[in-house]
RNA sequence: GCCGACGUAGCUCAGGGGUAGAGCGCUUCCUUGGUAAGGAAGAGGUCACGAGUUCAAUUCUCGUCGUUGGCUCCA
């Protein structure tokens, strides 16, 4: 007999070689039919695994994560099936589930895939979901594996094989189909419903850019109909809210193709909604004592050399600038921090004068892959909400925390409650790629850790993801697609301090090297406003707003009226414009809601009489008539209550 | 940079080897209105750019540029 604990804490004895199933069984006739994946001490099993000690279970469902994990995954084997039958040349390689859905890399040959296959891959995948085929594991010596793949004239699963231990090798066979796999399958194929593939992609064998490149085929699949068509729904609405097209809609930003690509061109709302941002953080900054410091756009050769930045980055970015007079070089400044050192080297400090805070919105240029331009989330010139703090190593702690004080605010007043903190350290196997002492990287990386334990961040660990010259905790926050993207950044820095020679004298009279911390709240003004705008789907909050609201007149006869209003408006700082045209009621609201106006303000000529405002909410929310002072007032209310000021703690 | 898709009016898109269409927007006129589209007329396009095939290319082929879904990259 075997003790089985479930996740209640409660303990039940069952027969040696029990399955999971039997256990579900033993809870409830429900939840037998609905199991579809097992952890049992936390490893993966199969619905029909025999359970043959004691140990803790774990049941899933399609409701939990894990369950759709092993239901998409199972469903990549049953596309890789389909793929083998309708492609008989096509090599298989690796299919994972990932987050909404799964994806299987395949080698096609020489034929070329497109999504005009993809119906005949998922009508395929359906008939032979429809077979009610088992998942059946089976482990394999590692000679058996290799002849498998090697008669089957596929490298990739070769190579995958001969780097996994004999003994430690499985395979998964439904149907007719085999494929090398870990495990982790729903029953059987019959409970997969509904299938459909998304896209196709060039993904590089083993994510190495050297390697071949295979092509990666994306599908989704649901146990019911309807809820693959809400997927799809869900996927149309999330589109609706890309900032690149609310962007246009609300007229904040363009690009041109003759100024090039990946530069953003700023129109006059959007211009106006960055800067109520600047002011914003300037605000909160001044207040956490930084001073503004300003650099030109482009620095000498010379001074990238001295960072390190020209060795690492020279032949990949923007090539310099020439001179008419030979010999000199400019380079169009990819980030701020040289500057600011040259700007901390400007005079002597003394351990007294510290910490330095020193910031600048900014604006930076990089020679990004044209691949991986993204509306303005991945851009090629942008403006960093950029400050550099130089402090002694004592105050470093302290510092650190501080930062993250003023990015929860910023985050905060914006509604990013969503985010995650991710703290990137080293890779400890190639140490190569990063420049700088042992001793310091220790140090700083400590200092996040510690700062981000202290704070109660909820933060995973990146290793590998540090930049060259030093540790870092980065704010990520999804786009509508679900797409991760950094936002705030805090970096610790004991390298350009080295290589600037920057030093402030101690009290022991003797010079020492002051540590540097990188920090951008925003991250960029450009990236922030368009996760902002996905966030928001445009509704900003109203401090934020281009216009807060919008006067309609209810014919041209109120045209005078309106101006008044627009006026008492404006002594209240309610930034608002009036809409005057010949047109009906109807069609000045429609449009106000459609260009997301927060308040509309009607006026005819029983507002005109008494003096008063007839305001209706964006969305439809009728407030009534009123002063135009009880209106500002209500205004005030609400900016009030979603900006609240920095607070430091001291 | 690599693999795939796309590029037609200011915007959203339809069309297709015989020199172009809709809706919205814009202009003008009529209408003077009460909480999500009042009516009419008009202007507006080298069909991204460059070659090639063809009697004829916006349509087919190739290249360039740009956008886009991924991969790789991200100081």
């Amino acid at each position: 007999m075997i003790n089985v604990t479930l996740p209640d804490g409660s303990i039940k004895e069952f027969e040696s070689g029990t399955t999971v199933l039997d256990v579900a069984k033993s809870i409830s006739e429900g939840l037998a039919r609905n199991v579809i994946s097992a952890k049992y001490n936390g490893t993966t099993v199969e619905t029909k695994t025999q359970l043959t000690t004691d140990g803790s279970l774990v049941l899933f469902t399609w409701r939990d994560d894990e369950g759709k994990k092993a239901f998409w995954h199972s469903t990549s084997h049953v596309m890789a099936q389909a793929i083998q039958e309708l492609y008989p040349g096509a090599k298989l390689t690796i299919g994972p589930a990932i987050e909404n859905g799964f994806y299987y890399d395949v080698d096609f040959g020489e034929y070329k895939v497109s999504e005009n296959d993809f119906k005949k891959i998922e009508d395929k995948m359906l008939e032979i979901a429809r077979g009610k085929h088992e998942f059946k594991m089976r482990e394999v010596s590692k000679q058996d594996a290799l002849d498998f793949y090697k008669k089957e004239n596929n490298p990739f699963k070769v190579e995958l094989i001969e780097n996994l231990t004999d003994g430690d090798i499985t395979f998964c066979d439904h149907d007719t189909f085999t494929d090398l796999c870990r495990g982790g399958h729903i029953p059987n194929t019959g409970i997969i419903k509904a299938v459909k593939l998304m896209n196709i992609a060039g993904a590089y064998w083993r994510g190495d850019e050297h390697n071949p490149q295979l092509t990666r085929v994306y599908g989704v699949s649901f146990p019911k109909q309807k809820e693959l068509k809400e997927y799809l729904e869900l996927l149309e609405e999330a589109k609706k809210r890309d900032h690149r097209k609310l962007g246009k809609e609300l007229q904040l930003f363009t690009f041109s193709q003759k100024v090039g690509q990946g530069l953003p061109l700023w129109l006059p709302k959007g211009a106006a909604l960055r800067e109520r941002l600047e002011n914003f953080l300037k605000k909160a900054q001044q207040k956490a004592g930084y001073e503004q410091v300003v650099s030109p756009h482009i620095g000498q050769k010379e001074l990238y050399v001295t960072s390190g930045h020209y060795a690492k980055y020279g032949e990949d970015s923007f090539q310099p600038i020439k001179t008419p007079s030979e010999d000199e070089e400019f380079l169009l400044k990819p980030m701020n921090c040289p500057h600011h050192c040259e700007i901390f080297n400007s005079q002597a400090w003394s351990y007294r004068d510290l910490p330095k805070r020193f910031a600048e919105f900014g604006t930076v240029y990089r020679y990004e892959q044209s691949g991986e331009l993204h509306g303005l989330t991945r851009v090629r010139g942008f403006t960093q909400d950029d400050a550099h703090i130089f402090c002694t190593p004592d105050q470093l702690d302290e510092e650190f925390k501080k930062v993250i004080d003023l990015v929860l605010y910023v985050f905060g007043s914006l509604g990013f409650e969503n985010f995650t903190a991710q703290v990137s350290l080293r890779d400890p196997e190639n140490k190569e790629k990063y420049i700088g002492e042992e001793e310091n990287w220790v140090k700083a990386e400590n200092a996040i850790l510690n700062a981000a334990k202290e704070k109660g961040l909820n933060y995973v660990i990146e290793t590998g993801e540090a930049a060259f010259y030093g540790p870092k905790l980065d704010f990520m926050v999804k786009d509508a697609l679900g797409r991760s993207w950094q936002l705030g950044t805090i970096q610790v820095d004991y390298n350009l301090p080295e290589r600037f020679d920057l030093t402030y004298k101690g009290s022991d009279n003797d010079l020492h090297r002051p540590v540097m911390i990188h920090r951008a709240p925003f991250g960029s003004m450009e990236r922030f406003v368009a996760i902002l705008l996905e966030h928001t789907g445009g509704n900003f909050p109203l401090w934020l707003m281009p216009e807060q609201a919008i006067v309609l007149t209810l014919s041209e006869k109120y045209e005078k009226y309106s101006q008044k209003v627009l006026n008492l408006l404006e002594n209240h700082e309610i930034r608002a414009l009036a809409d005057n045209r010949s047109e009906t009621m109807g069609k000045k609201i429609r449009e106000a809601e459609m260009n997301k106006l927060p308040y509309m303000l009607i006026v005819g000529e029983q507002e005109e009489q008494d003096g008063t405002v007839s305001v209706r909410k964006h969305g439809g929310e009728d407030l009534g008539a009123m002063k135009v002072e009880e209106f500002a007032e209500i205004i005030n209310k609400e900016i009030n209550s979603s900006l609240k000021s920095f607070e430091t703690e001291v």
